[in-house]
DNA sequence: TTTTTGCTAGCACAGTCATGCTACTAACGG
DNA sequence: CCGTTAGTAGCATGACTGTGCTAGCAAAAA
């Protein structure tokens, strides 16, 4: 059963529709010419518009999750740090359609109660990807000093990550990177 | 001429629409109502939505900048660094409703592409602003580091707002602060 | 075979949308 | 006095919305 990958396109669709005209443009029938499916299909796999919506939000958590967890743990934990942060950055077109859509649908949290909990649970998930990180880095177990540590890590990620996507997409990318290899290493060997 | 005043009062409206039911429920008759007013005495003042909304950003942009920029200067570089970064996070209930309406706005940007404009305007003016700080804090005239710690101190304040967003208003903000004090600091005397 | 099931397709309805348009009121300048 | 102007109000139109509903179609199950 394949069902799964026809709301997955669907959900991808959905991205399409946010990314090229705003998440005011996300309707139904928008959403099924996109995927090139009648409407009664796409009603068939999600009943309400609200469902389709937060398969999408859900789906997207996933894949980034995912991707996350796939990065393979080198020997330097500084540089395997790096490496999660540039994925967790909009450095990819991938990576930075998935903010936008991000964005998006925090935007529209007000009309979709359910999309909060998605958003919450996700933030949860990167705040304490965060603190592992900077467990990792410091070299000692979790105190207060490093969930600050961590906080700071996480509002620089998340700042950093709004910048680039107001830069072209075009647009040197190498300074964010620098920060954030920066940071890294101030916390590494900062608490000496 | 209180024409000014009745726009203004108009644009408010659209904040209070988008904070309680969303961007997508912006629409000229649900502002008209929000407001008081008829569909026609709305569209004598705005024409269009495009219109309205693009005001209603602009005028949150200007209110925004004038709060900051009437913060008195101390003769605490420090602590007038840290009133205005205080102004610029969403630690009240007036400056969180502004943030909500910002990113709502954001997400609308590929629907009303004027809107990027005013947002461009804005970042680049917040960046001007922390380069300024970090100047000041410094000590010295403006060099490539003083622009990679004023990037690092504007991607801190996006970052801290957005978090600071996710928790409820409710909950307990000193820790914001602390980071951002922490930050100052370190840029006020780390370069020895 | 017949029946059930998963899916596609689309019609119909009631509602909302932005916007063009006219009509009415009231203030002000001549 | 009249004409002009600014503002208020609302009607009409054509498009788009979510969703309830029926109907067809193909494969699997009975």
């Amino acid at each position: 059963m394949d069902r799964a990958a026809r709301k997955a396109r669907l959900a991808q669709a959905v991205w399409q529709v946010i990314r090229e005209r705003g998440i005011g443009a996300v309707s139904v029938r928008s959403v099924a010419e996109e995927a090139g499916v009648a409407v009664g299909s796409l009603r068939h796999l999600f009943p309400t518009r609200a469902e389709l919506l937060e398969f999408s939000a859900e789906l997207m958590v996933q894949r980034a999750r995912e991707r996350i967890r796939d990065i393979p743990r080198t020997e330097n934990v500084q540089q395997y740090a790096l490496e999660v942060v540039k994925h967790l950055l909009p450095l990819e077109p991938d990576s930075r359609a998935e903010l936008e859509v991000n964005i998006a649908l925090i935007a529209e949290t007000p009309a979709l109660p359910k999309l909060e909990a998605i958003r919450d649970h996700a933030y949860h998930q990167l705040g304490e990807a965060c603190t592992q990180l900077v467990g990792m880095l410091a070299g000692r177990p979790r105190d207060r000093q490093i969930e600050e540590e961590a906080r700071r890590l996480h509002a620089i990620i998340d700042g950093l990550a709004i910048h680039l996507l107001m830069e072209p997409s075009s647009q040197d990318t190498g300074w964010a990177v620098a920060i954030v290899r920066g940071e890294l290493a101030r916390i590494a060997g900062g608490a000496a």
